[in-house]
DNA sequence: ATTCTTGCAAAGCCTTTGCAACTGC
DNA sequence: GCAGTTGCAAAGGCTTTGCAAGAAT
Protein backbone atom coordinates (compact mmCIF):
# COMPACT_ATOMS: atom_id res chain seq x y z
CA UNK A 1 0.00 0.00 0.00
CA UNK A 2 2.31 2.73 -1.24
CA UNK A 3 2.16 5.82 -2.72
CA UNK A 4 4.49 7.57 -4.54
CA UNK A 5 7.18 8.50 -3.06
CA UNK A 6 8.75 12.30 -3.35
CA UNK A 7 11.61 12.37 -4.61
CA UNK A 8 15.03 13.37 -1.74
CA UNK A 9 18.45 14.16 -2.49
CA UNK A 10 19.89 12.35 0.88
CA UNK A 11 19.52 9.24 2.40
CA UNK A 12 17.66 8.88 5.49
CA UNK A 13 20.95 8.26 7.54
CA UNK A 14 22.70 11.13 5.68
CA UNK A 15 20.09 13.42 7.04
CA UNK A 16 20.05 12.29 10.43
CA UNK A 17 23.38 12.46 10.67
CA UNK A 18 23.40 15.66 9.53
CA UNK A 19 20.32 16.77 11.89
CA UNK A 20 22.12 14.93 14.79
CA UNK A 21 25.18 17.38 13.82
CA UNK A 22 23.56 20.28 13.64
CA UNK A 23 22.38 20.37 17.11
CA UNK A 24 23.77 23.33 19.77
CA UNK A 25 25.06 20.60 21.32
CA UNK A 26 26.16 17.50 18.88
CA UNK A 27 24.51 14.61 19.60
CA UNK A 28 26.31 11.39 18.52
CA UNK A 29 25.25 8.99 15.87
CA UNK A 30 25.46 5.19 17.52
CA UNK A 31 25.28 1.50 16.03
CA UNK A 32 21.95 1.27 17.50
CA UNK A 33 20.42 4.23 15.71
CA UNK A 34 22.20 3.39 12.58
CA UNK A 35 20.34 -0.04 12.43
CA UNK A 36 17.11 1.90 13.68
CA UNK A 37 17.10 3.84 10.76
CA UNK A 38 17.99 1.51 8.20
CA UNK A 39 15.66 -1.22 9.46
CA UNK A 40 13.21 1.56 9.48
CA UNK A 41 13.95 2.52 5.93
CA UNK A 42 14.13 -0.58 4.67
CA UNK A 43 10.31 -1.21 5.42
CA UNK A 44 6.91 0.81 4.36
CA UNK A 45 5.26 -0.08 7.85
CA UNK A 46 3.16 1.84 10.08
CA UNK A 47 4.47 0.64 13.52
CA UNK A 48 4.89 1.15 17.29
CA UNK A 49 7.55 0.76 19.63
CA UNK A 50 6.96 -2.54 20.67
CA UNK A 51 6.70 -3.94 17.26
CA UNK A 52 9.54 -2.21 16.22
CA UNK A 53 11.90 -3.37 19.14
CA UNK A 54 10.41 -7.11 18.19
CA UNK A 55 10.77 -6.84 14.80
CA UNK A 56 14.06 -5.57 14.48
CA UNK A 57 15.21 -8.55 17.83
CA UNK A 58 13.77 -10.83 15.59
CA UNK A 59 15.71 -9.73 12.17
CA UNK A 60 18.79 -10.58 14.52
CA UNK A 61 19.52 -7.03 15.80
CA UNK A 62 20.04 -5.72 19.30
CA UNK A 63 18.07 -2.86 20.37
CA UNK A 64 16.56 -2.35 23.88
CA UNK A 65 13.49 -0.71 24.18
CA UNK A 66 14.68 2.30 26.26
CA UNK A 67 16.67 2.89 23.57
CA UNK A 68 14.13 2.69 20.71
CA UNK A 69 11.91 4.96 22.18
CA UNK A 70 14.49 7.72 22.98
CA UNK A 71 15.40 6.91 19.11
CA UNK A 72 12.33 7.05 17.88
CA UNK A 73 11.45 10.90 19.38
CA UNK A 74 14.80 12.14 17.78
CA UNK A 75 13.63 10.72 14.27
CA UNK A 76 10.22 12.53 14.54
CA UNK A 77 12.14 15.54 15.66
CA UNK A 78 14.46 15.40 12.43
CA UNK A 79 11.75 14.85 10.38
CA UNK A 80 12.47 11.17 9.09
CA UNK A 81 8.89 9.76 10.60
CA UNK A 82 5.40 11.15 11.43
CA UNK A 83 3.94 10.10 14.69
CA UNK A 84 0.28 9.43 15.01
CA UNK A 85 -1.09 9.42 18.20
CA UNK A 86 -4.85 7.85 17.81
CA UNK A 87 -5.62 5.92 20.71
CA UNK A 88 -3.10 4.62 23.48
CA UNK A 89 -0.11 3.99 21.71
CA UNK A 90 1.90 6.13 19.30
CA UNK A 91 2.27 4.61 15.82
CA UNK A 92 5.12 5.59 13.24
CA UNK A 93 5.33 5.63 9.67
CA UNK A 94 7.82 7.84 7.13
CA UNK A 95 7.74 11.12 6.57
CA UNK A 96 10.91 11.96 4.55
CA UNK A 97 10.38 10.94 1.14
CA UNK A 98 7.23 10.40 1.49
CA UNK A 99 4.23 12.35 0.17
CA UNK A 100 1.17 14.41 2.64
CA UNK A 101 -1.84 11.87 3.22
CA UNK A 102 -4.55 10.62 5.32
CA UNK A 103 -5.36 7.30 6.73
CA UNK A 104 -8.34 4.88 6.86
CA UNK A 105 -7.84 2.02 9.59
CA UNK A 106 -9.50 -1.32 9.37
CA UNK A 107 -10.77 -2.22 12.97
CA UNK A 108 -10.62 -5.82 12.11
CA UNK A 109 -7.53 -6.34 11.02
CA UNK A 110 -5.59 -3.21 12.22
CA UNK A 111 -4.40 -2.39 8.87
CA UNK A 112 -3.34 1.66 7.62
CA UNK A 113 -4.82 2.44 4.22
CA UNK A 114 -2.91 5.65 3.07
CA UNK A 115 -4.93 7.85 0.52
CA UNK A 116 -4.42 11.36 -0.30
CA UNK A 117 -7.24 14.15 -1.60
CA UNK A 118 -6.76 17.45 -2.54
CA UNK A 119 -9.23 18.74 -1.22
CA UNK A 120 -8.47 18.38 2.28
CA UNK A 121 -5.44 21.12 2.00
CA UNK A 122 -8.50 23.74 0.96
CA UNK A 123 -10.87 22.68 3.61
CA UNK A 124 -7.89 23.51 6.27
CA UNK A 125 -7.18 27.16 4.32
CA UNK A 126 -10.25 27.97 5.01
CA UNK A 127 -11.26 26.49 8.26
CA UNK A 128 -8.10 28.23 9.49
CA UNK A 129 -8.75 30.69 8.34
CA UNK A 130 -12.13 31.50 9.22
CA UNK A 131 -11.04 30.64 12.96
CA UNK A 132 -7.75 32.96 13.11
CA UNK A 133 -6.11 29.35 14.04
CA UNK A 134 -2.46 28.25 13.33
CA UNK A 135 -2.38 25.07 12.21
CA UNK A 136 0.62 23.38 12.40
CA UNK A 137 -0.54 19.98 11.51
CA UNK A 138 -3.50 17.57 11.29
CA UNK A 139 -5.14 14.30 12.01
CA UNK A 140 -7.57 12.56 9.91
CA UNK A 141 -8.76 8.89 10.13
CA UNK A 142 -11.61 7.15 8.91
CA UNK A 143 -12.72 4.32 11.21
CA UNK A 144 -14.11 0.85 9.88
CA UNK A 145 -13.72 -2.36 7.99
CA UNK A 146 -11.53 -2.43 4.45
CA UNK A 147 -12.42 -4.29 1.35
CA UNK A 148 -10.70 -7.89 2.75
CA UNK A 149 -12.69 -8.21 6.34
CA UNK A 150 -15.52 -6.78 4.90
CA UNK A 151 -15.35 -9.40 2.24
CA UNK A 152 -14.46 -12.19 4.92
CA UNK A 153 -17.75 -11.32 6.75
CA UNK A 154 -20.50 -11.65 4.21
CA UNK A 155 -19.97 -15.72 3.36
CA UNK A 156 -20.11 -15.93 7.77
CA UNK A 157 -23.62 -14.22 7.58
CA UNK A 158 -24.69 -16.25 4.66
CA UNK A 159 -23.78 -19.89 6.93
CA UNK A 160 -25.51 -17.94 10.02
CA UNK A 161 -29.17 -17.91 8.14
CA UNK A 162 -29.17 -21.07 7.47
CA UNK B 1 -18.48 27.26 21.46
CA UNK B 2 -21.43 26.02 20.59
CA UNK B 3 -22.58 25.12 16.93
CA UNK B 4 -26.96 25.04 16.67
CA UNK B 5 -28.11 21.85 18.59
CA UNK B 6 -29.76 19.05 16.64
CA UNK B 7 -33.46 19.22 17.95
CA UNK B 8 -34.24 15.75 19.67
CA UNK B 9 -37.64 14.22 21.32
CA UNK B 10 -35.85 12.72 24.35
CA UNK B 11 -33.98 14.34 27.24
CA UNK B 12 -30.33 12.65 27.74
CA UNK B 13 -31.43 10.95 30.69
CA UNK B 14 -34.64 9.23 29.00
CA UNK B 15 -32.36 7.81 26.64
CA UNK B 16 -29.86 6.50 28.66
CA UNK B 17 -32.97 4.98 30.56
CA UNK B 18 -34.29 3.76 27.47
CA UNK B 19 -30.94 2.24 26.46
CA UNK B 20 -30.47 0.54 29.55
CA UNK B 21 -33.83 -0.74 29.59
CA UNK B 22 -33.30 -2.00 26.45
CA UNK B 23 -30.04 -4.50 26.94
CA UNK B 24 -30.64 -7.98 26.70
CA UNK B 25 -29.89 -8.35 30.13
CA UNK B 26 -31.04 -4.94 31.48
CA UNK B 27 -28.97 -2.75 33.75
CA UNK B 28 -30.20 -0.79 36.56
CA UNK B 29 -29.82 3.28 36.64
CA UNK B 30 -28.29 4.91 39.80
CA UNK B 31 -28.13 7.17 41.92
CA UNK B 32 -24.56 8.40 40.17
CA UNK B 33 -25.24 7.38 36.49
CA UNK B 34 -28.26 10.32 36.75
CA UNK B 35 -26.05 12.41 38.40
CA UNK B 36 -23.82 12.09 36.11
CA UNK B 37 -25.77 12.17 32.77
CA UNK B 38 -27.51 15.49 34.26
CA UNK B 39 -24.17 17.50 35.42
CA UNK B 40 -22.56 16.44 32.10
CA UNK B 41 -25.48 17.94 29.72
CA UNK B 42 -25.98 21.20 31.78
CA UNK B 43 -22.53 21.89 30.37
CA UNK B 44 -21.09 21.83 27.36
CA UNK B 45 -17.67 20.70 27.57
CA UNK B 46 -14.74 18.92 26.22
CA UNK B 47 -13.68 16.53 29.40
CA UNK B 48 -12.21 14.07 30.43
CA UNK B 49 -12.45 11.08 33.02
CA UNK B 50 -10.51 12.96 35.91
CA UNK B 51 -11.69 16.41 35.20
CA UNK B 52 -15.03 15.54 35.16
CA UNK B 53 -14.54 13.36 38.08
CA UNK B 54 -13.06 16.95 40.06
CA UNK B 55 -15.37 19.07 38.32
CA UNK B 56 -18.60 16.99 39.96
CA UNK B 57 -16.79 16.89 43.60
CA UNK B 58 -16.42 20.41 43.49
CA UNK B 59 -19.63 21.01 42.55
CA UNK B 60 -20.94 19.14 45.59
CA UNK B 61 -21.70 15.53 43.96
CA UNK B 62 -20.25 12.25 45.69
CA UNK B 63 -18.40 10.17 42.49
CA UNK B 64 -15.53 7.12 42.37
CA UNK B 65 -13.16 7.60 39.67
CA UNK B 66 -13.89 3.85 39.09
CA UNK B 67 -17.78 4.48 38.50
CA UNK B 68 -16.82 7.36 36.14
CA UNK B 69 -14.88 5.10 33.95
CA UNK B 70 -17.67 2.69 33.85
CA UNK B 71 -20.89 5.27 33.35
CA UNK B 72 -18.88 7.14 30.67
CA UNK B 73 -18.20 3.42 28.33
CA UNK B 74 -22.39 3.35 29.40
CA UNK B 75 -22.70 7.10 27.77
CA UNK B 76 -20.91 6.11 25.09
CA UNK B 77 -22.57 3.05 24.18
CA UNK B 78 -25.88 4.51 24.45
CA UNK B 79 -25.19 7.33 21.84
CA UNK B 80 -25.18 10.21 24.25
CA UNK B 81 -21.46 10.98 23.95
CA UNK B 82 -19.00 10.69 21.61
CA UNK B 83 -15.58 9.66 22.40
CA UNK B 84 -12.50 11.95 20.76
CA UNK B 85 -9.08 9.27 21.00
CA UNK B 86 -5.77 11.62 20.63
CA UNK B 87 -3.19 10.88 22.48
CA UNK B 88 -2.89 8.99 25.60
CA UNK B 89 -5.91 10.06 26.92
CA UNK B 90 -9.83 9.76 26.00
CA UNK B 91 -11.98 13.35 26.09
CA UNK B 92 -15.33 13.10 25.79
CA UNK B 93 -18.25 15.57 24.26
CA UNK B 94 -22.09 15.19 23.81
CA UNK B 95 -23.42 13.33 20.56
CA UNK B 96 -26.89 13.10 21.33
CA UNK B 97 -28.82 16.30 20.45
CA UNK B 98 -25.68 17.97 18.77
CA UNK B 99 -24.75 18.04 15.43
CA UNK B 100 -21.62 16.10 13.43
CA UNK B 101 -18.17 18.00 13.12
CA UNK B 102 -14.63 18.00 13.68
CA UNK B 103 -12.42 19.85 15.91
CA UNK B 104 -8.93 22.31 16.08
CA UNK B 105 -6.86 21.96 19.22
CA UNK B 106 -4.49 24.80 20.65
CA UNK B 107 -1.25 22.93 21.76
CA UNK B 108 -1.06 25.93 23.82
CA UNK B 109 -4.22 26.33 25.61
CA UNK B 110 -5.27 22.97 25.04
CA UNK B 111 -8.98 24.53 24.11
CA UNK B 112 -11.33 22.65 21.36
CA UNK B 113 -12.88 24.65 18.88
CA UNK B 114 -15.43 23.11 16.47
CA UNK B 115 -16.27 23.57 12.91
CA UNK B 116 -18.39 21.89 10.37
CA UNK B 117 -18.01 21.84 7.07
CA UNK B 118 -19.82 19.98 3.99
CA UNK B 119 -16.98 19.11 1.87
CA UNK B 120 -15.76 16.50 4.55
CA UNK B 121 -18.74 14.18 3.93
CA UNK B 122 -18.06 13.67 0.21
CA UNK B 123 -14.69 13.13 0.68
CA UNK B 124 -15.50 10.45 3.09
CA UNK B 125 -18.16 9.23 0.65
CA UNK B 126 -15.18 9.24 -2.46
CA UNK B 127 -12.40 7.96 -0.50
CA UNK B 128 -14.91 4.84 1.11
CA UNK B 129 -15.92 4.08 -2.31
CA UNK B 130 -12.70 4.01 -4.36
CA UNK B 131 -10.79 1.50 -1.77
CA UNK B 132 -14.23 -0.35 -0.71
CA UNK B 133 -13.67 1.10 2.64
CA UNK B 134 -16.94 0.31 5.04
CA UNK B 135 -16.39 3.52 7.77
CA UNK B 136 -18.11 3.66 10.85
CA UNK B 137 -16.37 6.74 11.74
CA UNK B 138 -14.02 9.37 11.09
CA UNK B 139 -11.44 11.61 13.18
CA UNK B 140 -10.22 14.67 11.89
CA UNK B 141 -8.38 17.18 14.52
CA UNK B 142 -6.48 19.96 13.47
CA UNK B 143 -3.20 20.79 15.64
CA UNK B 144 -2.23 24.55 15.87
CA UNK B 145 -2.48 27.79 18.23
CA UNK B 146 -5.56 29.47 18.95
CA UNK B 147 -6.63 33.16 18.24
CA UNK B 148 -5.98 33.90 21.49
CA UNK B 149 -3.37 32.31 22.08
CA UNK B 150 -1.37 33.58 18.67
CA UNK B 151 -1.96 37.22 20.30
CA UNK B 152 -0.70 36.66 23.35
CA UNK B 153 2.72 35.82 22.16
CA UNK B 154 3.14 38.28 19.69
CA UNK B 155 3.85 41.01 22.34
CA UNK B 156 6.25 38.77 24.44
CA UNK B 157 7.88 38.97 21.45
CA UNK B 158 8.13 42.29 20.84
CA UNK B 159 9.06 42.87 24.56
CA UNK B 160 12.11 40.36 24.07
CA UNK B 161 13.20 42.31 21.06
CA UNK B 162 14.20 45.27 23.26
C1' DA C 1 -34.03 -12.41 46.63
C1' DT C 2 -31.50 -11.78 42.82
C1' DT C 3 -28.45 -9.54 40.04
C1' DC C 4 -26.22 -5.39 38.91
C1' DT C 5 -23.40 -1.48 40.63
C1' DT C 6 -20.07 0.60 43.55
C1' DG C 7 -15.52 1.65 45.54
C1' DC C 8 -11.23 0.51 46.80
C1' DA C 9 -6.88 -0.89 45.64
C1' DA C 10 -4.30 -3.61 42.59
C1' DA C 11 -3.03 -4.64 38.06
C1' DG C 12 -2.39 -3.46 33.06
C1' DC C 13 -0.64 -1.04 29.32
C1' DC C 14 2.32 2.12 27.17
C1' DT C 15 5.88 5.54 27.78
C1' DT C 16 9.36 8.09 30.27
C1' DT C 17 13.29 8.49 33.34
C1' DG C 18 17.33 7.96 37.04
C1' DC C 19 21.55 6.25 37.15
C1' DA C 20 25.73 3.56 36.54
C1' DA C 21 28.26 1.53 32.82
C1' DC C 22 29.57 2.34 28.26
C1' DT C 23 30.97 4.55 23.77
C1' DG C 24 31.40 7.98 19.93
C1' DC C 25 34.01 11.78 18.80
C1' DG D 1 38.71 12.23 28.32
C1' DC D 2 34.53 14.53 27.95
C1' DA D 3 29.85 14.49 26.95
C1' DG D 4 26.23 11.95 25.06
C1' DT D 5 24.10 7.10 24.85
C1' DT D 6 22.64 2.73 26.58
C1' DG D 7 20.05 -0.63 29.40
C1' DC D 8 17.93 -1.97 33.28
C1' DA D 9 14.41 -1.46 36.31
C1' DA D 10 11.56 1.71 38.55
C1' DA D 11 8.24 5.29 38.20
C1' DG D 12 4.48 7.84 35.74
C1' DG D 13 0.02 8.61 33.65
C1' DC D 14 -4.26 6.87 32.31
C1' DT D 15 -7.61 3.08 32.26
C1' DT D 16 -9.40 -1.35 33.53
C1' DT D 17 -10.62 -4.93 36.79
C1' DG D 18 -11.27 -8.42 41.02
C1' DC D 19 -13.83 -8.67 44.75
C1' DA D 20 -16.63 -7.82 48.76
C1' DA D 21 -20.20 -4.69 50.25
C1' DG D 22 -24.17 -2.17 48.82
C1' DA D 23 -28.34 -0.94 46.07
C1' DA D 24 -31.99 -1.32 42.34
C1' DT D 25 -35.79 -3.97 40.64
Amino acid sequence: MHLPAVPVSQSPEDKFREYLASRSRPQRYTEQQRDMVRYIFSQHNHFDADQLTEDMRRAGFRVSRATVYRTLTKLVDAGLLRCLETGPRKYYEHDYGYPQHEHMQCQVCGKMIEFQNTSIEAILREVCRTHQFQATSHTFIIQGTCAECNQARVPKRRLDLI
